[in-house]
DNA sequence: GTAGATTTGTTATTATAATCACAAAGTGAG
DNA sequence: CTCACTTTGTGATTATAATAACAAATCTAC
Protein backbone atom coordinates (compact mmCIF):
# COMPACT_ATOMS: atom_id res chain seq x y z
CA UNK A 1 0.00 0.00 0.00
CA UNK A 2 1.84 3.15 -0.75
CA UNK A 3 1.48 6.23 1.01
CA UNK A 4 1.51 8.83 -1.57
CA UNK A 5 -2.06 7.50 -2.64
CA UNK A 6 -3.28 8.21 0.06
CA UNK A 7 -5.05 11.99 -0.26
CA UNK A 8 -3.47 14.64 2.01
CA UNK A 9 -6.61 15.25 3.89
CA UNK A 10 -6.52 12.39 4.93
CA UNK A 11 -3.30 12.32 6.45
CA UNK A 12 -4.27 15.51 7.99
CA UNK A 13 -7.35 13.82 10.02
CA UNK A 14 -5.41 10.45 11.06
CA UNK A 15 -3.66 12.68 13.24
CA UNK A 16 -7.14 13.75 14.35
CA UNK A 17 -8.31 10.20 14.67
CA UNK A 18 -5.29 9.03 16.42
CA UNK A 19 -6.19 11.68 19.29
CA UNK A 20 -9.75 10.20 19.44
CA UNK A 21 -8.58 6.99 19.39
CA UNK A 22 -6.05 7.49 22.51
CA UNK A 23 -9.14 8.74 23.93
CA UNK A 24 -11.21 6.10 23.35
CA UNK A 25 -8.41 4.03 25.11
CA UNK A 26 -7.76 6.07 28.16
CA UNK A 27 -12.06 5.68 28.58
CA UNK A 28 -11.30 1.70 28.47
CA UNK A 29 -13.41 1.56 25.25
CA UNK A 30 -11.96 -1.43 23.44
CA UNK A 31 -14.13 -0.96 19.89
CA UNK A 32 -15.97 1.74 18.42
CA UNK A 33 -18.41 1.94 15.35
CA UNK A 34 -17.67 4.06 12.54
CA UNK A 35 -20.40 6.47 14.02
CA UNK A 36 -19.16 6.63 17.44
CA UNK A 37 -16.00 8.56 15.74
CA UNK A 38 -17.87 10.24 13.47
CA UNK A 39 -20.28 11.49 16.53
CA UNK A 40 -16.92 12.72 19.13
CA UNK A 41 -15.49 14.50 15.83
CA UNK A 42 -18.66 15.79 14.19
CA UNK A 43 -18.07 14.33 10.70
CA UNK A 44 -19.81 12.02 8.60
CA UNK A 45 -19.06 7.91 9.69
CA UNK A 46 -18.89 7.20 5.68
CA UNK A 47 -15.79 9.68 5.74
CA UNK A 48 -14.27 7.64 8.49
CA UNK A 49 -14.75 4.39 6.49
CA UNK A 50 -13.48 5.82 3.64
CA UNK A 51 -10.18 6.96 5.41
CA UNK A 52 -9.64 3.82 7.04
CA UNK A 53 -9.72 1.65 3.75
CA UNK A 54 -7.67 4.20 2.77
CA UNK A 55 -5.04 3.34 4.79
CA UNK A 56 -6.70 -0.47 4.69
CA UNK A 57 -7.18 -0.76 8.12
CA UNK A 58 -10.40 -3.26 8.34
CA UNK A 59 -13.12 -3.75 11.11
CA UNK A 60 -15.81 -6.02 11.40
CA UNK A 61 -19.45 -5.92 9.41
CA UNK A 62 -21.84 -5.54 12.01
CA UNK A 63 -19.34 -5.19 14.84
CA UNK A 64 -16.85 -2.10 14.46
CA UNK A 65 -14.11 -1.63 15.23
CA UNK A 66 -11.11 -2.61 17.24
CA UNK A 67 -9.42 0.34 19.25
CA UNK A 68 -5.89 -0.92 19.78
CA UNK A 69 -5.70 -2.69 16.16
CA UNK A 70 -6.88 0.83 14.36
CA UNK A 71 -4.52 3.03 16.68
CA UNK A 72 -1.31 0.76 16.04
CA UNK A 73 -2.02 1.10 12.29
CA UNK A 74 -2.97 5.01 12.58
CA UNK A 75 0.13 5.88 14.68
CA UNK A 76 2.60 3.33 11.86
CA UNK A 77 1.52 5.92 9.25
CA UNK A 78 0.90 9.39 11.42
CA UNK A 79 4.04 8.86 13.66
CA UNK A 80 6.09 6.13 12.22
CA UNK A 81 9.26 6.86 13.80
CA UNK A 82 10.69 5.99 16.96
CA UNK A 83 13.04 9.01 18.02
CA UNK A 84 13.77 11.66 15.36
CA UNK A 85 15.80 14.64 16.52
CA UNK A 86 15.28 18.23 15.54
CA UNK A 87 17.03 21.28 16.01
CA UNK A 88 15.37 24.17 17.36
CA UNK A 89 16.49 28.39 16.34
CA UNK A 90 15.48 30.70 18.96
CA UNK A 91 15.75 29.68 22.46
CA UNK A 92 13.24 32.85 23.91
CA UNK A 93 9.84 32.75 25.73
CA UNK A 94 8.56 30.02 23.15
CA UNK A 95 12.00 28.54 22.65
CA UNK A 96 12.04 27.60 26.24
CA UNK A 97 8.88 26.31 26.50
CA UNK A 98 8.93 24.18 23.60
CA UNK A 99 12.66 22.98 24.92
CA UNK A 100 11.14 22.78 28.30
CA UNK A 101 7.88 20.42 27.10
CA UNK A 102 7.64 16.97 27.72
CA UNK A 103 5.51 15.89 25.81
CA UNK A 104 7.08 15.84 22.40
CA UNK A 105 9.00 12.46 23.70
CA UNK A 106 6.53 10.55 23.43
CA UNK A 107 5.01 11.21 20.23
CA UNK A 108 8.95 9.82 18.90
CA UNK A 109 10.45 13.61 18.67
CA UNK A 110 13.61 15.22 20.72
CA UNK A 111 15.08 18.50 20.18
CA UNK A 112 18.43 17.66 20.14
CA UNK A 113 20.24 20.89 19.22
CA UNK A 114 19.36 24.21 20.10
CA UNK A 115 20.83 27.56 19.14
CA UNK A 116 20.42 31.45 19.51
CA UNK A 117 22.32 34.27 18.96
CA UNK A 118 22.36 35.72 21.74
CA UNK A 119 25.78 36.02 23.49
CA UNK A 120 24.02 35.59 27.42
CA UNK A 121 22.13 32.82 26.19
CA UNK A 122 24.85 30.70 24.10
CA UNK A 123 26.59 27.71 26.66
CA UNK A 124 23.87 27.64 28.97
CA UNK A 125 22.32 24.57 29.01
CA UNK A 126 18.30 23.32 29.15
CA UNK A 127 17.36 20.06 30.20
CA UNK A 128 20.31 18.66 29.22
CA UNK A 129 20.52 20.45 25.72
CA UNK A 130 23.46 23.24 25.98
CA UNK A 131 22.04 26.40 23.91
CA UNK A 132 24.48 26.78 20.70
CA UNK A 133 25.86 29.96 18.63
CA UNK A 134 23.62 29.79 15.41
CA UNK A 135 27.44 30.60 13.71
CA UNK A 136 27.82 26.64 14.33
CA UNK A 137 24.29 25.40 12.86
CA UNK A 138 25.13 23.54 10.19
CA UNK A 139 28.05 21.94 11.20
CA UNK A 140 26.44 20.94 14.36
CA UNK A 141 22.77 19.97 12.65
CA UNK A 142 24.99 17.89 10.33
CA UNK A 143 26.81 16.14 12.73
CA UNK A 144 23.33 14.90 14.30
CA UNK A 145 21.77 13.67 10.82
CA UNK A 146 19.39 16.28 11.75
CA UNK A 147 16.61 17.25 8.88
CA UNK A 148 13.76 19.03 10.72
CA UNK A 149 14.19 22.90 12.29
CA UNK A 150 11.96 24.68 14.07
CA UNK A 151 12.11 28.50 14.08
CA UNK A 152 11.78 30.34 16.99
CA UNK A 153 13.01 33.68 16.78
CA UNK A 154 11.66 37.21 16.04
CA UNK A 155 10.08 37.90 12.46
CA UNK A 156 12.91 40.17 11.36
CA UNK A 157 15.24 37.53 12.20
CA UNK A 158 13.83 34.42 10.00
CA UNK A 159 15.69 36.33 6.83
CA UNK A 160 18.75 35.40 8.16
CA UNK A 161 17.40 31.81 9.75
CA UNK A 162 16.25 30.64 6.41
CA UNK A 163 19.78 31.71 4.90
CA UNK A 164 21.54 29.55 7.53
CA UNK A 165 19.09 26.80 6.83
CA UNK A 166 19.08 26.86 2.96
CA UNK A 167 22.50 26.36 3.86
CA UNK A 168 22.19 22.98 5.70
CA UNK A 169 21.00 19.32 5.68
CA UNK A 170 17.59 20.96 7.05
CA UNK A 171 14.55 19.07 4.29
CA UNK A 172 11.63 20.69 6.79
CA UNK A 173 10.43 23.50 8.58
CA UNK A 174 7.80 24.13 11.56
CA UNK A 175 7.68 27.89 11.64
CA UNK A 176 6.27 30.15 14.59
CA UNK A 177 6.97 33.87 12.78
CA UNK A 178 4.36 35.01 11.63
CA UNK A 179 6.12 35.26 8.10
CA UNK A 180 4.31 32.30 5.93
CA UNK A 181 7.54 30.90 4.44
CA UNK A 182 6.52 30.30 0.66
CA UNK A 183 3.94 27.70 -0.34
CA UNK A 184 0.42 27.24 1.32
CA UNK A 185 0.50 23.82 0.25
CA UNK A 186 3.73 23.67 2.80
CA UNK A 187 6.09 22.36 0.19
CA UNK A 188 8.06 24.85 -1.55
CA UNK A 189 11.17 23.22 -3.69
CA UNK A 190 13.85 24.14 -1.01
CA UNK A 191 12.04 22.15 1.68
CA UNK A 192 8.58 21.50 3.26
CA UNK A 193 7.57 24.27 5.24
CA UNK A 194 4.60 24.56 8.23
CA UNK A 195 3.89 27.95 9.59
CA UNK A 196 2.05 28.26 12.89
CA UNK A 197 0.74 31.96 13.20
CA UNK A 198 -1.18 31.53 16.70
CA UNK A 199 -2.41 35.57 15.97
CA UNK A 200 -4.14 34.14 13.01
CA UNK A 201 -5.38 31.59 14.86
CA UNK A 202 -7.16 33.57 17.43
CA UNK A 203 -8.28 36.15 14.20
CA UNK A 204 -9.82 32.60 12.84
CA UNK A 205 -11.94 32.09 15.90
CA UNK A 206 -12.90 36.03 16.23
CA UNK A 207 -14.40 35.74 12.07
CA UNK A 208 -16.17 32.98 13.22
CA UNK A 209 -17.76 34.38 16.05
CA UNK A 210 -18.63 37.91 14.06
CA UNK A 211 -20.04 35.44 11.19
CA UNK A 212 -22.31 33.86 14.22
CA UNK A 213 -23.54 36.80 15.36
CA UNK A 214 -24.41 37.77 11.56
CA UNK A 215 -25.78 35.00 10.85
CA UNK A 216 -28.00 35.18 14.08
CA UNK A 217 -29.46 38.09 13.11
CA UNK A 218 -30.45 37.76 9.74
CA UNK B 1 -21.26 41.22 0.07
CA UNK B 2 -22.31 38.78 2.77
CA UNK B 3 -19.17 37.13 4.79
CA UNK B 4 -20.53 33.60 4.88
CA UNK B 5 -20.78 33.25 0.73
CA UNK B 6 -17.04 33.16 1.37
CA UNK B 7 -15.96 29.61 1.31
CA UNK B 8 -13.79 28.23 4.16
CA UNK B 9 -10.24 27.58 2.19
CA UNK B 10 -10.70 31.34 0.70
CA UNK B 11 -10.66 32.45 4.46
CA UNK B 12 -7.81 30.56 5.54
CA UNK B 13 -6.09 31.65 2.25
CA UNK B 14 -6.86 35.50 3.45
CA UNK B 15 -4.21 35.41 6.82
CA UNK B 16 -1.91 33.83 4.31
CA UNK B 17 -2.45 36.86 1.50
CA UNK B 18 -2.26 39.18 4.66
CA UNK B 19 1.01 37.89 5.77
CA UNK B 20 2.20 37.76 2.15
CA UNK B 21 1.39 41.50 1.65
CA UNK B 22 3.04 42.77 4.97
CA UNK B 23 6.20 41.56 3.49
CA UNK B 24 5.65 43.51 0.13
CA UNK B 25 5.27 46.60 2.48
CA UNK B 26 8.01 46.13 4.47
CA UNK B 27 10.33 45.84 1.39
CA UNK B 28 8.60 49.16 -0.12
CA UNK B 29 6.89 46.90 -3.05
CA UNK B 30 3.52 49.61 -3.46
CA UNK B 31 1.82 47.60 -6.14
CA UNK B 32 1.70 43.90 -7.02
CA UNK B 33 0.17 41.55 -9.92
CA UNK B 34 -1.57 38.29 -8.76
CA UNK B 35 1.66 36.29 -10.16
CA UNK B 36 3.90 37.84 -7.40
CA UNK B 37 1.53 36.88 -4.78
CA UNK B 38 1.41 33.61 -6.14
CA UNK B 39 5.21 32.53 -6.92
CA UNK B 40 5.87 33.10 -3.24
CA UNK B 41 3.22 31.22 -2.29
CA UNK B 42 3.53 28.32 -4.92
CA UNK B 43 0.37 28.46 -5.75
CA UNK B 44 -1.39 29.72 -9.19
CA UNK B 45 -2.51 33.08 -9.76
CA UNK B 46 -6.07 32.62 -10.78
CA UNK B 47 -6.42 31.03 -7.34
CA UNK B 48 -4.95 34.45 -6.02
CA UNK B 49 -7.25 36.39 -8.34
CA UNK B 50 -10.64 34.10 -7.46
CA UNK B 51 -9.84 34.73 -3.92
CA UNK B 52 -9.55 38.13 -3.91
CA UNK B 53 -12.94 38.29 -6.71
CA UNK B 54 -14.80 36.91 -3.83
CA UNK B 55 -13.57 39.22 -1.09
CA UNK B 56 -14.42 42.42 -4.17
CA UNK B 57 -10.71 43.29 -4.01
CA UNK B 58 -10.58 45.36 -7.27
CA UNK B 59 -7.34 45.44 -9.03
CA UNK B 60 -6.25 47.40 -12.35
CA UNK B 61 -5.96 45.06 -15.85
CA UNK B 62 -2.35 45.77 -17.08
CA UNK B 63 -1.75 47.07 -13.92
CA UNK B 64 -1.86 44.81 -10.99
CA UNK B 65 -3.21 45.61 -7.00
CA UNK B 66 -2.22 48.12 -4.59
CA UNK B 67 -0.20 47.03 -1.70
CA UNK B 68 -1.75 49.12 1.13
CA UNK B 69 -5.34 48.94 -0.79
CA UNK B 70 -5.88 45.32 -0.93
CA UNK B 71 -4.29 44.66 2.87
CA UNK B 72 -6.49 47.35 3.94
CA UNK B 73 -9.48 44.83 2.41
CA UNK B 74 -8.12 41.71 3.52
CA UNK B 75 -6.89 42.60 6.99
CA UNK B 76 -10.95 44.45 7.24
CA UNK B 77 -12.16 40.83 7.02
CA UNK B 78 -9.42 38.80 8.66
CA UNK B 79 -8.41 41.02 11.69
CA UNK B 80 -11.56 42.95 11.72
CA UNK B 81 -11.67 43.92 15.41
CA UNK B 82 -9.66 47.17 17.14
CA UNK B 83 -8.86 45.05 20.50
CA UNK B 84 -10.65 41.60 21.58
CA UNK B 85 -10.24 40.64 24.65
CA UNK B 86 -9.28 36.77 25.35
CA UNK B 87 -8.32 34.49 28.74
CA UNK B 88 -5.82 32.11 29.15
CA UNK B 89 -6.03 29.23 30.72
CA UNK B 90 -2.65 27.61 32.30
CA UNK B 91 -0.26 29.64 33.13
CA UNK B 92 2.57 26.96 33.14
CA UNK B 93 5.69 26.85 30.26
CA UNK B 94 3.57 27.65 27.22
CA UNK B 95 0.98 29.71 29.20
CA UNK B 96 3.74 32.20 30.39
CA UNK B 97 5.39 32.34 26.72
CA UNK B 98 1.75 33.29 25.73
CA UNK B 99 1.16 35.81 28.27
CA UNK B 100 4.68 37.49 27.68
CA UNK B 101 3.84 37.77 23.84
CA UNK B 102 3.88 41.02 22.63
CA UNK B 103 3.44 40.25 18.79
CA UNK B 104 -0.45 39.30 19.85
CA UNK B 105 -1.57 42.97 20.13
CA UNK B 106 -0.49 44.16 16.94
CA UNK B 107 -2.78 42.12 15.88
CA UNK B 108 -5.90 43.42 17.95
CA UNK B 109 -5.90 40.15 20.61
CA UNK B 110 -5.37 41.18 23.96
CA UNK B 111 -4.83 38.36 26.97
CA UNK B 112 -7.50 40.29 29.54
CA UNK B 113 -7.26 37.56 32.24
CA UNK B 114 -5.38 34.58 33.03
CA UNK B 115 -6.38 31.45 35.38
CA UNK B 116 -4.35 28.63 36.90
CA UNK B 117 -5.26 26.04 39.80
CA UNK B 118 -2.31 26.18 41.42
CA UNK B 119 -2.03 28.23 44.55
CA UNK B 120 1.46 29.59 44.43
CA UNK B 121 0.71 31.01 40.75
CA UNK B 122 -2.70 32.62 41.68
CA UNK B 123 -1.76 35.81 42.65
CA UNK B 124 1.20 36.67 41.17
CA UNK B 125 1.57 39.08 38.47
CA UNK B 126 2.89 38.76 34.69
CA UNK B 127 3.49 41.38 32.11
CA UNK B 128 0.30 43.44 34.44
CA UNK B 129 -1.89 40.65 34.75
CA UNK B 130 -3.14 39.01 37.73
CA UNK B 131 -3.24 35.43 37.64
CA UNK B 132 -6.53 34.44 38.90
CA UNK B 133 -7.76 31.37 40.59
CA UNK B 134 -9.85 29.03 37.94
CA UNK B 135 -12.45 28.93 40.46
CA UNK B 136 -13.25 32.66 39.17
CA UNK B 137 -13.50 31.76 35.86
CA UNK B 138 -16.81 32.23 34.94
CA UNK B 139 -17.57 35.38 37.11
CA UNK B 140 -14.64 37.41 35.78
CA UNK B 141 -15.12 36.24 32.25
CA UNK B 142 -18.50 37.13 32.25
CA UNK B 143 -17.80 40.63 33.44
CA UNK B 144 -15.34 41.27 31.28
CA UNK B 145 -17.31 39.95 28.26
CA UNK B 146 -14.99 37.50 27.27
CA UNK B 147 -15.58 34.96 24.13
CA UNK B 148 -12.31 33.85 23.16
CA UNK B 149 -10.56 31.10 25.72
CA UNK B 150 -7.17 29.28 25.70
CA UNK B 151 -6.80 26.11 26.78
CA UNK B 152 -3.07 25.40 27.92
CA UNK B 153 -3.38 23.12 30.46
CA UNK B 154 -2.01 19.61 31.08
CA UNK B 155 -3.98 17.30 28.46
CA UNK B 156 -5.36 15.34 31.59
CA UNK B 157 -6.97 18.56 32.78
CA UNK B 158 -8.61 19.46 30.00
CA UNK B 159 -12.28 18.03 30.75
CA UNK B 160 -12.53 19.78 33.95
CA UNK B 161 -11.31 22.90 31.90
CA UNK B 162 -14.27 22.44 29.32
CA UNK B 163 -16.82 21.75 32.10
CA UNK B 164 -15.64 25.45 33.69
CA UNK B 165 -15.52 26.84 29.75
CA UNK B 166 -19.47 25.32 28.58
CA UNK B 167 -21.01 26.81 32.41
CA UNK B 168 -19.39 30.17 30.81
CA UNK B 169 -20.38 32.66 28.13
CA UNK B 170 -17.40 31.63 26.38
CA UNK B 171 -18.07 30.84 22.83
CA UNK B 172 -14.92 30.16 20.95
CA UNK B 173 -11.56 28.38 22.50
CA UNK B 174 -7.99 27.84 21.30
CA UNK B 175 -6.62 24.55 22.35
CA UNK B 176 -2.98 23.36 22.85
CA UNK B 177 -3.50 20.51 24.65
CA UNK B 178 -2.91 17.29 22.23
CA UNK B 179 -6.75 16.35 22.79
CA UNK B 180 -8.97 16.94 19.82
CA UNK B 181 -11.55 18.65 21.29
CA UNK B 182 -14.63 17.71 19.06
CA UNK B 183 -15.39 19.29 15.31
CA UNK B 184 -12.67 18.48 12.87
CA UNK B 185 -14.35 21.92 10.71
CA UNK B 186 -13.51 23.53 14.22
CA UNK B 187 -17.45 23.92 14.72
CA UNK B 188 -19.06 22.11 17.73
CA UNK B 189 -22.40 23.02 18.56
CA UNK B 190 -21.05 24.20 21.94
CA UNK B 191 -18.82 26.39 20.83
CA UNK B 192 -15.88 26.99 17.85
CA UNK B 193 -12.76 25.52 18.39
CA UNK B 194 -9.53 25.50 16.52
CA UNK B 195 -6.74 22.91 17.86
CA UNK B 196 -3.39 23.62 18.30
CA UNK B 197 -1.20 20.38 18.43
CA UNK B 198 2.58 20.59 17.93
CA UNK B 199 3.74 16.96 17.74
CA UNK B 200 1.37 16.40 15.30
CA UNK B 201 2.59 18.85 13.43
CA UNK B 202 6.13 17.90 13.62
CA UNK B 203 5.04 14.07 12.75
CA UNK B 204 2.88 15.63 9.36
CA UNK B 205 6.68 17.07 8.43
CA UNK B 206 8.12 13.57 9.11
CA UNK B 207 5.58 12.35 7.57
CA UNK B 208 6.08 14.44 4.39
CA UNK B 209 9.88 13.91 4.73
CA UNK B 210 9.73 10.11 4.52
CA UNK B 211 6.95 10.32 1.22
CA UNK B 212 9.81 12.62 -0.04
CA UNK B 213 11.90 10.05 0.87
CA UNK B 214 10.37 7.05 -0.75
CA UNK B 215 9.62 8.61 -3.97
CA UNK B 216 13.12 9.66 -4.82
CA UNK B 217 13.88 5.83 -4.13
CA UNK B 218 10.87 4.58 -7.11
C1' DG C 1 -3.57 56.72 -31.77
C1' DT C 2 -2.23 52.16 -32.63
C1' DA C 3 0.33 47.77 -31.84
C1' DG C 4 2.01 44.78 -28.69
C1' DA C 5 2.69 43.46 -24.11
C1' DT C 6 0.49 42.96 -19.41
C1' DT C 7 -2.67 41.64 -16.28
C1' DT C 8 -7.24 41.36 -14.53
C1' DG C 9 -12.00 39.16 -13.90
C1' DT C 10 -14.86 35.56 -14.93
C1' DT C 11 -16.98 31.67 -17.30
C1' DA C 12 -16.18 26.93 -18.56
C1' DT C 13 -13.80 22.83 -17.45
C1' DT C 14 -11.47 19.61 -14.85
C1' DA C 15 -10.00 17.56 -10.58
C1' DT C 16 -10.76 16.37 -5.96
C1' DA C 17 -13.38 15.39 -1.89
C1' DA C 18 -17.52 14.23 0.55
C1' DT C 19 -21.82 11.91 0.72
C1' DC C 20 -25.23 8.65 -0.50
C1' DA C 21 -26.97 4.21 -1.14
C1' DC C 22 -26.82 -0.41 -0.69
C1' DA C 23 -25.01 -5.15 -0.88
C1' DA C 24 -22.28 -8.09 2.05
C1' DA C 25 -21.00 -9.74 6.47
C1' DG C 26 -21.66 -10.36 11.14
C1' DT C 27 -24.57 -10.79 15.59
C1' DG C 28 -28.03 -12.58 18.62
C1' DA C 29 -32.63 -14.11 19.99
C1' DG C 30 -35.89 -17.54 19.63
C1' DC D 1 -31.88 -22.05 11.05
C1' DT D 2 -34.08 -17.88 10.26
C1' DC D 3 -35.28 -13.19 11.01
C1' DA D 4 -34.38 -8.61 12.49
C1' DC D 5 -30.84 -5.62 13.46
C1' DT D 6 -25.93 -3.68 13.07
C1' DT D 7 -22.28 -2.07 10.80
C1' DT D 8 -18.75 -2.25 7.29
C1' DG D 9 -16.77 -1.38 2.52
C1' DT D 10 -17.25 0.57 -1.77
C1' DG D 11 -19.16 2.04 -6.46
C1' DA D 12 -22.13 5.83 -7.96
C1' DT D 13 -23.38 10.47 -7.24
C1' DT D 14 -23.13 15.02 -5.77
C1' DA D 15 -20.73 18.99 -4.06
C1' DT D 16 -16.77 21.75 -3.81
C1' DA D 17 -12.39 23.58 -5.18
C1' DA D 18 -8.76 24.48 -8.47
C1' DT D 19 -7.33 25.34 -13.08
C1' DA D 20 -7.55 26.68 -17.73
C1' DA D 21 -8.96 29.78 -21.23
C1' DC D 22 -9.90 34.06 -22.92
C1' DA D 23 -12.17 38.63 -23.52
C1' DA D 24 -11.75 43.21 -21.54
C1' DA D 25 -9.01 46.82 -19.73
C1' DT D 26 -4.81 49.32 -19.20
C1' DC D 27 -0.03 50.64 -20.17
C1' DT D 28 4.17 51.87 -23.07
C1' DA D 29 6.60 53.17 -26.89
C1' DC D 30 6.74 55.05 -31.10
N1 LIG E 1 6.01 33.92 22.80
C1 LIG E 1 4.90 33.45 22.30
O1 LIG E 1 4.04 32.99 23.01
C2 LIG E 1 4.65 33.49 20.83
C3 LIG E 1 3.36 33.29 20.37
C4 LIG E 1 3.12 33.30 18.99
C5 LIG E 1 4.17 33.50 18.13
N2 LIG E 1 5.40 33.70 18.58
C6 LIG E 1 6.48 33.92 17.62
O2 LIG E 1 7.60 33.15 17.96
C7 LIG E 1 8.79 33.87 17.71
C8 LIG E 1 9.59 33.95 18.98
O3 LIG E 1 8.84 34.59 19.98
P1 LIG E 1 9.40 34.77 21.45
O4 LIG E 1 8.33 35.41 22.23
O5 LIG E 1 9.98 33.50 21.92
O6 LIG E 1 10.57 35.84 21.20
P2 LIG E 1 11.84 36.11 22.14
O7 LIG E 1 12.31 37.46 21.78
O8 LIG E 1 11.50 35.81 23.54
O9 LIG E 1 12.91 35.05 21.67
C9 LIG E 1 13.56 35.09 20.44
C10 LIG E 1 14.92 34.41 20.60
O10 LIG E 1 15.50 34.27 19.30
C11 LIG E 1 16.88 34.62 19.43
N3 LIG E 1 17.37 35.03 18.10
C12 LIG E 1 17.20 36.20 17.47
N4 LIG E 1 17.78 36.19 16.26
C13 LIG E 1 18.36 34.98 16.13
C14 LIG E 1 19.09 34.37 15.08
N5 LIG E 1 19.36 35.00 13.93
N6 LIG E 1 19.53 33.11 15.27
C15 LIG E 1 19.26 32.46 16.42
N7 LIG E 1 18.56 32.99 17.44
C16 LIG E 1 18.10 34.24 17.29
C17 LIG E 1 16.91 35.72 20.44
O11 LIG E 1 18.21 35.86 20.99
C18 LIG E 1 15.88 35.23 21.44
O12 LIG E 1 16.48 34.40 22.39
C19 LIG E 1 8.35 35.23 17.20
O13 LIG E 1 8.43 35.25 15.81
C20 LIG E 1 6.94 35.35 17.63
O14 LIG E 1 6.17 36.09 16.73
C21 LIG E 1 5.67 33.70 19.93
N1 LIG F 1 5.25 23.69 26.63
C1 LIG F 1 5.17 23.56 25.33
O1 LIG F 1 6.02 24.03 24.61
C2 LIG F 1 4.04 22.83 24.71
C3 LIG F 1 4.15 22.45 23.38
C4 LIG F 1 3.09 21.78 22.78
C5 LIG F 1 1.95 21.54 23.49
N2 LIG F 1 1.86 21.92 24.77
C6 LIG F 1 0.64 21.63 25.51
O2 LIG F 1 0.22 22.75 26.23
C7 LIG F 1 -0.30 22.35 27.47
C8 LIG F 1 0.45 23.04 28.58
O3 LIG F 1 1.80 22.72 28.51
P1 LIG F 1 2.87 23.34 29.48
O4 LIG F 1 4.17 22.83 29.06
O5 LIG F 1 2.68 24.81 29.58
O6 LIG F 1 2.45 22.65 30.88
P2 LIG F 1 2.78 23.14 32.36
O7 LIG F 1 2.65 21.98 33.24
O8 LIG F 1 4.03 23.92 32.36
O9 LIG F 1 1.61 24.18 32.68
C9 LIG F 1 0.29 23.80 32.91
C10 LIG F 1 -0.37 24.83 33.82
O10 LIG F 1 -1.77 24.57 33.89
C11 LIG F 1 -2.16 24.70 35.26
N3 LIG F 1 -3.39 23.92 35.46
C12 LIG F 1 -3.51 22.59 35.60
N4 LIG F 1 -4.81 22.25 35.76
C13 LIG F 1 -5.52 23.39 35.68
C14 LIG F 1 -6.89 23.68 35.76
N5 LIG F 1 -7.82 22.73 35.90
N6 LIG F 1 -7.28 24.96 35.64
C15 LIG F 1 -6.36 25.95 35.48
N7 LIG F 1 -5.04 25.73 35.41
C16 LIG F 1 -4.63 24.46 35.48
C17 LIG F 1 -0.99 24.19 36.04
O11 LIG F 1 -1.04 24.68 37.36
C18 LIG F 1 0.17 24.75 35.26
O12 LIG F 1 0.50 26.05 35.68
C19 LIG F 1 -0.17 20.85 27.54
O13 LIG F 1 -1.38 20.26 27.20
C20 LIG F 1 0.84 20.54 26.49
O14 LIG F 1 0.61 19.28 25.90
C21 LIG F 1 2.89 22.56 25.39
Amino acid sequence: MNKSEVPDEVINRLYIYARCLEGFREEGKKSFSSDDIADRLNIKSTLVRKDFSYIGTMGKRGVGYDTEEVLKEVNQIAFPIKERKVALIGVGKLGSALLNFYGFKTQGFKIALAFDKDRRKIGSEIRGIKIDDINNFKKRVKKEGIKIAIIAVPSEEVVNVIKEIKNSCIEAVLNFTPSYLSSLNNCSNDFIIRNIDLSSELARLSYYLSEKESTKRN
